[in-house]
DNA sequence: TGTACATCAGTGAACGCGCGTTCACTGATGTAC
DNA sequence: TGTACATCAGTGAACGCGCGTTCACTGATGTAC
């Protein structure tokens, strides 16, 4: 059994991803420290020369938890690369493949539920979240700077998220995707106006 | 210690309204059987006389769960008192209170995120209560019967419960308020074009 | 460069606790006579 | 109408299990000399 220190800091960041995940799969509570352990390679004992809690985890994981579809707003924020087309990231979020993939996709999205009823710290993680998302939407908006378009990216990620939430929680696949389809659809209809 | 059949029937019916209430108001996997029996005034040990499992409770709970705003739908849809305007329910679940108040509210807008990892049962019994509010939510449109309104319905609902759910995990207030206002502003201000 | 030793990441068993479920028991209800 | 008795809602303790956390131990790492 190695321990070196590149090792612990491989391994830490291991168990950072996998928690990561398999929070956004199966919510803030029912994720057991020994299977994220198992997964990793590792035992449940160790765990404990990582984080100071199972909630000092949490609140790591989360802020590590970034989908995919998060990184062209970053980047465009950051001034870098080309700013993404809003109705891109519409047709992004509303997809069967974010649906389907809780654990690489957005966090709100997939905890905004759990998050309500949890402790302080997640829920100030998640607060700057939500408001640095919503500003980013308001700033993919044609007339951004404007007091409508802080309104209207209120609108646009409460939908996403709500269409999102919706469909992951229809069991009729049909139905599944007729909210996310219409609630797409009309979204960009709605972004020149 | 009395055992009448109609103090069975009440407090079979004062378990159901309590779990009702706290599965909303704390999720689908935290609210602890003894505690619900506790609070109706009996002990665990009687819980089994009432439910085959505490899976059997979960979903008569959930069927029992109908918020206050649900009810000028229904009543609209059986053909009895006036239609409600889909401008006041959308001022209702998007008003402080709901947020403050999941127990007496929305059952999808509460545990949508809960629902998606649940079982077979909780998510057909979700879906039918999804559709019917889609149905609902489409047949107060002035187009109603038409295509459009089916989609605008699912747009709609997703903005009120993905607002709501925003709300509620935000820790900032006002930022919480302004996500409500902004969103009912918005959805309202689109009812007639 | 080589060797002794302290550090500490990781192990695996144990502890304590909460929770769903079971069970023997109680005593009021309500039925049979 | 009155009495004996079966039923069964409710009690409270116990069981089994999963899980977060602790702890004594191991052995490779990496430092001190």
């Amino acid at each position: 059994m190695g321990h070196s220190q590149t090792e612990k800091k491989s391994n830490h960041e291991r168990i950072v991803r996998t928690a990561a995940r398999r929070l956004r799969e199966k919510g803030l509570e029912t994720v057991a420290i020994a299977d994220v352990m198992k997964e990793v390679g590792l035992t449940v004992g160790g765990f404990y020369k990582h984080f100071g809690s199972r909630d000092d985890l949490v609140v790591e994981a989360l802020q590590a938890a970034v989908g995919p579809w998060e990184h062209p707003l970053k980047q465009a924020a950051s001034g870098g690369g080309p700013s993404p087309s809003l109705a891109g990231l519409i047709d992004d979020y509303l997809s069967e493949k974010h649906r389907d993939r809780p654990g690489s996709g957005c966090t709100i999205g997939a905890l905004a539920g759990d998050v309500a009823r949890s402790n302080k710290r997640v829920r100030a993680l998640a607060t700057e979240r939500i408001r640095s998302a919503l500003d980013l939407i308001g700033g993919l908006l044609p007339d951004k700077g404007q007091e409508t378009a802080t309104k209207k990216a209120a609108l646009i990620y409460s939908a996403l998220v709500g269409a999102l939430a919706l469909s992951r929680a229809v069991s009729d696949e049909s139905l599944s995707n007729e909210i996310l389809e219409s609630t797409r659809e009309l979204l960009k209809s709605q972004l020149s106006s």
